[in-house]
DNA sequence: CGAATCCTTGAAACCTGTCAATAGCAGTGG
DNA sequence: CCACTGCTATTGACAGGTTTCAAGGATTCG
């Protein structure tokens, strides 16, 4: 598959310049890192709840999520990963993994040895601070999905999705006029809402009717952002998007 | 009110070492930080949505809880704080707050200046790596709380809670008997699970006909835990409660 | 050009929400 | 000590958003 990005270090480097100046030196250190790159299939997973793994996972290509099972298992999927995120960063400091992992679309992603990423983070604390920061972004991820699930119905619950993929793909430039590429089934995205898919089936046909989303294959477009936002009722605040000022 | 602790510090001290044995110098440092304490009522923000704060706080005694409403004011509650945690941890890298903080029982909490946490965390690196640590438990409560919400219905999803609460009130001392005390109403346990007061009130009456809770007054008592755990598909795995074992 | 996967539809059942009103309880003031 | 006030718990009937079940199309890809 197309993977657009020189090294992988590339994207982390991009990701984290969203957030402060990195130096040469710094740069120079994530450039070095050693990555395995490896190509996956959709629906594999990547670690699984219980695991105590010893590398944390890059996203280059395609989407990742998070997920658990209830017992009777039904999927809650808690969050999506676009290129630049890490979605393991906690595998370092908290030893068991209580979530799983999992590519939810043809995907490629890096493999970084948590000792190289502690390394990194003693030597550059300013880069471990800034990872930290990756991980209480996640968490307020968490928080709105919560949010969604537990006080929107459907309909614009799916419209705040969109809008949340849409401003994160933006920013790691994968969006091309209100479009992007969205190769989800629609079964997943009600696993990543709380709704059946029968019913996300039925959020689709509604949202398309209202023109506030047009799909031609796996591509989504988006004619009117305004309406979107509102129908989503999305404020991107819990994206933590702007660079940050200092404190 | 009752406030059962020494010294503020102590408190923390005592959730750290849950994770690993302080050092003397370090136990001293935090007994050291200057902790401005207050007496709180139910339903007060202590910090809200949009601010900038430079303090963090520690939960001394009662509740608090995270919070956000959607634009038609509904309310989801996301993650309840017992003596011990400190809410906002968060602030100290997200310069603004994506959600508020509110007392959600009568309280006592401590505010500790953002500076000294900051100096703590440089001097003492294990502690900034613990506080990490907790931002990181917090993700995975949220996680859980997701999985709740989006999958189990409301009768589970409660019981759910309550398994919580005793394991993380227990974790402090507050637990006497399969007893806790709840000042909480049902109606803020509604907006926490994502149900209605009127359908939280139903799932309180089934849940004591079904002989896995006894309410008088603000005390719960469990008589059967194994049922208790059944009845809410608990997993106490995302909590990390067990002291982290070096990886 | 199958085979598998994914999308779409319809009708009925179900959980949960809404509305509105009553009961219970704690704290306050006379 | 009792009436009063305000909040919390509880009920009942009904509406509504979602799920379930089942089956028929549409697509994609080897």
């Amino acid at each position: 598959m197309a993977v657009s990005f020189n090294s992988p270090g590339t994207l982390m480097i991009h990701k984290l310049e969203s957030i402060f100046s990195l130096a040469d030196e710094e740069k120079q250190a994530i450039e070095e890192l050693p990555i395995q790159v490896v190509d996956l299939k959709s629906g594999q997973d990547i670690v699984r709840i219980g695991d105590h793994p010893t590398q944390s996972c890059l996203v280059l290509a395609g989407f990742t999520c998070v997920y658990k099972l209830t017992s009777e298992g039904k999927r809650q999927i808690m969050t999506l990963h676009v290129p630049g995120d890490i979605p393991d960063l906690q595998s370092l400091h908290l030893n068991v993994m209580d979530m799983s992992i999992a590519s939810i679309s043809p995907c490629t992603v890096g493999f970084i040895q948590h000792e190289n990423l502690r390394d990194l983070c003693e030597r550059y604390p300013r880069i471990g601070i800034a990872f930290w920061r990756e991980t209480l972004v996640d968490a307020s991820v968490y928080r709105e999905w919560l949010l969604s699930v537990g006080q929107r119905d459907a309909y614009p619950r799916m419209a705040h999705l969109f809008c949340e993929l849409l401003m994160r793909l933006k920013a790691v430039g994968l969006v091309d006029d209100n479009t992007f590429e969205l190769p989800i089934t629609q079964a997943d995205l009600a696993d990543a809402t709380g709704i059946t898919s029968v019913h996300m089936n039925r959020v689709f046909q509604a949202l398309r009717a209202d023109g506030l989303i047009q799909t031609q294959g796996a591509q989504v477009t988006f004619p009117d952002w305004e309406k979107l936002k509102e129908a989503g009722d999305f404020d991107p605040l819990y994206l933590h998007l702007e660079r940050a000022s200092a404190a």
